[in-house]
DNA sequence: GGCGCCATAAATCAC
DNA sequence: CTGTGATTTATGGCG
């Protein structure tokens, strides 16, 4: 559609996974904080060095689970 | 028959655990996101180049060129700021252990 | 008193 | 096709 502009510039295209290690520490501070999943910049920062990716990362991590978790709530209840 | 998401919208407290969850805007007037054309984003982009803020009138002139809103233009140029700070925010030794 | 910054939501993109 | 990390529109709070 527009993928010709940004075709170099987009960093989704050389999108990579998270390893195993990495989505189990997010996992269980997500679920082990359900009632209130906003991690404070401090706890940001301890996730993003713990796991070994940017703050960014981690906030886009959270951003798409509560998301998600919140859309498949809404879909089978 | 009321979809749950709707039921959500009208009794939240009943089947959403917890706040966070629940919808920001009701069923009916969903929350939707215009994205903007080819041409649109290129033409903020190049006003974005020669400057990073707006005064009123190139704004009003900017949202009737593209037929967008003046509150677009300014959310445009609002989130074009934090991705440019983004960008080179990091480009400036912040990270410690970052791979690639 | 509107304007910018910021965290965030929701939709969408690209793989 | 689905899943997932990243990016793009859009809101509201606060300074």
């Amino acid at each position: 559609v527009m993928n010709l502009r940004t075709r170099f510039l987009d960093a989704r295209r050389k999108r990579r996974n998270f390893d195993k290690t990495t989505q189990k520490i997010l996992n269980e501070y997500f679920y082990s904080h359900l009632s209130n999943p906003y991690p404070s910049e401090q706890v940001k920062e301890e996730l993003a060095r713990k796991c070994g990716v940017t703050i960014s990362q981690v906030n886009n991590w959270f951003g798409n689970k509560r998301g998600r978790y919140k859309k498949n709530m809404l879909k089978n209840d | 028959q009321l979809s749950s998401f709707s039921m959500a919208v009208t009794n939240p407290m009943l089947y959403y655990a917890h706040p966070w969850m629940r919808p920001e805007f009701n069923f009916e007037h969903k929350r939707t996101r215009q994205t903007y054309t080819r041409h649109q984003t290129l033409e903020l982009e190049k006003e974005f180049h020669y400057t990073k803020y707006l005064t009123r009138r190139r704004r009003i002139e900017i949202a009737h060129s593209l037929a967008l809103t003046e509150r677009q233009i300014k959310i445009w140029f609002q989130n074009r700021r934090m991705k440019w700070k983004k960008e080179n925010n990091f480009k400036s030794l912040n990270d410690p252990n970052v791979k690639l």
